[in-house]
RNA sequence: GGGCUCAUCGUUCAUCGGUUAGGACCUCGGACUGUCGAUCCGAAGAGGGGAGUUCGAUUCUCCCUGAGCCCGCCA
């Protein structure tokens, strides 16, 4: 036995039935203990699965196996053996051999564990996960989202490779940028008082490389923002499959994005994915339809502008809302008038109501033919009828109404979609699907609800649909962009657009939003500076990797597909980050620390 | 910055203001030579911190601390 490797000779995941007779030498950790007095049972566990090892009484360490703790990492030498028929395992792909011990080494013996690892089921708080997150990652459900993660990243390179695009690295240490997300800053050792910022996305740096003729370009590319997480946003850092093709039209770039997530996620999901072309929805339709820009197709509900039709219908709170430029929605849910009780009418009601609306109006088509709701007596039976034929209405149908200024309009009436479907008796949403679409035609600036001033409403990279002509002819809030997302199943999981190449149509851009040229020159030095010398035509897109993975994982937190996340308040429990530093250290970066709770604690 | 929910053995979940604070898993001890979430017997092990209400608080109230989710934020 000499000859074997001083580990293993297999995985545990590796021997069969044929393997029989064979010496083997295997490595893992003790999985599941199952002691008889007389025998032992040991499911020695590595990365790629689980092999059955058996230790006879007469061996030299079988107290020592009896009395390890689980977890404990050993190397065991052996025979293989068929079981007996009755003895198989068929739940275990190496469930018709076991290994009879000959010899253990006992390479690193665990202490009882804080988790009990073969509890899948086990719901320990998050807390107690992440500080023993290398324990939770032998978990059979996180070990697997991560591998996926490693696999659609691979997967990912791939695609992108094949399609001509070249990986590049752009720098982690940076300037901080202005707009956009909060920076996280690095005290500069060298010059006092400096920072540098880490990148919130290599934005300007992708840019840069079209204009130095690059022509394609991705990275799965780190991105750090110090903003709130969410359960769906991961805190402080996240990972982008960042890309930036010169010369490209807003299809083209469709149509790569289109085919390396549509291959991705058929490659490793078995729901169904909606073929390409996918939809493309513009904003104001998607805010008027949906009531957001990130709908879930997978719920058919949709609303319609029924503004005219209250306008003229003898119904004042609604006309008046109309007349003093609000909205009024109407939305058909078939098919529950007299399935749903009225305690189910009120909960939707009571739900508009906490979220900040007025409340939620609606007549139902009961299904002997009468017409009730809140609202149908103040409509005339001409009024009735033609409400009917707007709404293509039908008996046992209800249609529901929302009416306010047309931004809370909209944002309520997106809550109420989402929140009909999620209690409906039948439910009439897909499933076991990816509904991708695109939304389109983003504004390019909107109305500071505060200071009432125009900002740029996405990004001001993106390119005015129209051009300069656009800019200095048009009201600025009519203007749209070059400017695109990809949502899937409610989820935002790409953003991207047609950048903007040219001088004066930045400077326009943003004297529109109250920027001066010296300020462009400043902030977007480099990037203003290289469109001095000939810069192509480009645009991009950055798909999530996190969320992807999530959707393809199935599951709504996105910390369960980072290997080593970090809690919701951005601190990482295992690692202790961040922490208090020395006060050297701090000096080294000409750093005090201010305020009287605040003061240095030297660890 | 704000809102909601939560905090009990190592873990997880119970417990009407009066209980020897209970169960499951883990742990420890014992039995057991074919199990595979082994089984059986036994044992150990708990109210985050601080105020208050009360004859009496794990239970009610407030503050602090910590956690999760949401809003703001995330061009």
């Amino acid at each position: 036995m000499a000859d074997l490797h001083p580990y293993r000779t297999h995985t545990c995941n590796q021997l069969r039935k044929e393997d029989a007779g064979k010496t083997v030498r295997l490595s893992g950790w003790m999985f599941r203990l199952r002691d008889h007095g007389g025998i032992l049972f040991v499911d020695l566990r590595d990365h790629y699965g689980i092999t059955q090892i058996v230790v006879h009484p007469s061996r030299s360490f079988f107290g020592l196996v009896e009395k390890a703790h689980l977890e404990s990492v050993i190397t065991v030498t052996g025979e293989v053996k068929l079981r007996d028929p009755e003895t198989i395992n068929p739940d275990l792909p190496t469930g018709e051999i076991e290994i009879e011990a000959n010899e253990l080494v006992m390479e690193s013996a665990s202490a009882v564990t804080p988790i009990y690892i073969p509890d899948e089921k086990a719901d320990e708080s998050e807390e107690m996960r992440l500080k023993y997150r290398f324990l939770d990652l032998r978990r059979e459900k996180l070990h697997k989202n991560i591998m996926l993660r490693s696999q659609v990243i691979r997967f990912l390179r791939e695609q992108m490779w094949a399609k001509g695009f070249n990986e590049f690295q752009t720098p982690i240490l940076t300037a901080s940028s202005p707009e956009g997300a909060r920076d996280y800053l690095v005290p500069s050792r060298i010059h006092r008082g400096q920072f540098y910022a880490l990148p919130q996305a290599p934005q300007m740096f992708k840019q840069l490389l079209m204009v130095s003729g690059f022509d394609r370009y991705f990275q799965i590319a780190p991105c750090f923002r110090d903003e709130a997480a969410r359960a769906d946003r991961s805190p402080g850092e996240f990972y982008q499959l960042d890309i930036e093709m010169s010369y490209a039209t807003q299809d083209e770039i469709f149509a790569v994005v289109e085919d390396v997530v549509s291959a991705t996620f058929r490659k490793f999901s078995t729901w169904t994915c909606n073929a390409a072309p996918w939809p493309r929805i513009k904003y104001r339709d998607a805010m008027m339809v949906y009531g957001s820009d990130k709908p879930d197709l997978r719920n058919p509900l949709k609303w319609f502008d029924m503004s005219d039709f209250f306008r003229r219908a003898n119904f004042k709170a609604f006309a008046a809302c109309v007349e003093h430029g609000g909205l009024v929605k109407g939305l058909l849910v078939k098919g529950i008038v007299g399935v749903e009780t009225r305690t189910w009418f009120d909960k939707r009601e009571a739900f508009v109501k906490e979220n900040g609306g007025k409340g939620l109006g609606y007549i139902s088509w009961t299904r002997d033919g009468e017409l009730k709701g809140p609202i149908a007596k103040f409509l005339s039976p001409e009024q009735l009828e033609e409400m009917k034929s707007l709404a293509k209405m039908e008996p046992g149908d209800c249609l529901f109404f929302m009416a306010a200024d047309p931004d809370e309009c909209h944002r309520l009436s997106g809550l109420v979609r989402t929140n009909i479907a999620d209690n409906m008796t039948n439910d009439v949403r897909e499933h076991g699907c990816y509904k991708f679409c695109w939304i389109v035609d983003f504004p390019f600036f909107e109305k500071d609800p505060e200071t009432g001033k125009i900002i740029f409403s996405h990004n001001p990279f993106s390119m005015p649909q129209g051009g300069l002509k656009a800019l200095n002819e048009m009201p600025p809030l009519d203007i749209v962009a070059y400017q695109y997302d990809v949502v899937c199943n409610g989820i935002e999981l790409s953003s991207g657009a047609i950048r903007n190449h040219l001088p004066e149509v930045m400077y326009k851009a943003f004297e529109i939003a109250g920027y001066t040229k010296d300020v462009v020159e400043q902030k977007f030095g480099a990037l203003h500076s290289a469109f001095q010398f000939g810069a192509p035509p480009h645009g991009g897109i950055a798909p999530g990797v996190d969320r992807m993975v999530m959707l393809l994982a199935d599951t709504a937190n996105i910390r369960e597909v980072i290997a080593f996340p970090m809690n919701q308040k951005a601190q990482d429990l295992m690692m202790n980050a961040p922490n208090f530093v020395t006060e050297q250290q701090l000096r080294e970066l000409h750093i005090k620390i201010r305020g009287t709770d605040g003061e240095t604690r030297v660890p």
